[in-house]
DNA sequence: GTATACATGTAAAAAGTTACATGATTTT
DNA sequence: AAAATCATGTAACTTTTTACATGTATAC
């Protein structure tokens, strides 16, 4: 569905961006619900600008180095409203490869499946760590934001994050609880 | 990482099956954390019997309709232990193109965020229905299983994905809540 | 007899990851 | 001077999806 394509149309149209800072964009901010990489963003930018979706300008940074500035054109806008007006279906479930583990917990014995679930609890609490210090840092969670402005959706996404972070980790500690009782 | 290769051990490791009876457990049980169609299925049983971990025998339904009953081979079996006992590191963040809209919400007025969101809303409680109605019937929760067997980690799985389908609701209605107050 | 389920494959395209490849600028 | 960051690309490969393709068996 070019997810990928509208995911870079949304960031260009909030402000112009080079490739390289809609990578720092996708390793930020968008890591909690969409990841990509320089390798899928630079071709894809080459397509976009041959579609007339976007354009450039070359910019020169320092003495020689050379920079693509995108900006999105009005054909580009009028696609990436036209992608946000429409309802979305349920995506199929995403995959998990710890939760896959699990299912062939029989294939486990007891202080291996114990240790498999703490070694993801550890991660996930420090993951939720640094979600909850984003969100402490963040201007809504401040009462400095409204709602309608670029930092509401960054902000209620952030949120969500959150929370599914969380029930991921009470997922976690109440299967440990469970198996250190039986 | 092949994780595809392992989930297809797995079952066939339990139970010996074809490749039309693994396409249904992936449409089942495995949907809710790993998928696959039949395009991707019977290459891979091809590749796994080339590389000497499954092997079949052919069997024939009524007449003359062929089908291949899968057994796992014993290098089958200790490649699926080994792949099992590996600790995992936290995977990327899955994708998820609801959020991805969400955070570009600048661009839609009120009343458009507020029906996407009840949109999403309506399919996800509809899909937790359906969730809790195979908890309802399932042994485990009925006290007929115990830990170590192959249906634990079924209803562990069931579980976590219950409480992820409620945190992704509670989330969806506080959103709905605070954009109608505002 | 007809519809649904059983049963197995391949082809082409799209999406995503990992590795290869290069060079400039800024910070320490 | 060295390290980190900025900056942009391509190549090869893996994974996944969608479409094409065919035929049998069973339940109603």
């Amino acid at each position: 569905m070019r997810t990928l394509k509208y995911a870079i149309l949304g960031l260009i149209n909030r402000n112009s961006m080079t490739g390289y800072d809609l990578m720092k964009e996708f390793n930020t901010d968008l890591v909690n619900f969409w990841y990509a990489s320089h390798s899928q963003i630079y071709p894809e930018l080459k397509k976009l600008t041959k579609e007339g979706l976007i354009t450039y300008t070359t910019v020169i940074q320092g003495e020689k180095m050379e920079k693509k500035l995108y900006s999105i054109t009005d054909e580009g806008r009028s696609d990436f409203i036209s992608w946000i007006r429409e309802q979305d279906l349920l995506e199929p479930t995403p995959k998990d490869i710890f939760r896959l583990k699990t299912y062939f917990i029989e294939s486990m014995d007891k202080s291996l499946m114990i240790n498999h679930f703490n070694y993801q609890l550890v991660q996930r609490l420090e993951k939720l760590k640094k979600l909850e210090n984003t969100m402490k840092d963040h201007p809504y969670a401040k009462k400095l934001g409204k709602i309608g402005s670029a930092k509401y959706g960054d902000y209620i996404v952030l949120k969500g994050a959150i929370m599914r972070e969380r029930t991921y980790i009470q997922w976690l500690e109440e299967c440990i609880s469970e198996m250190e009782n039986n």
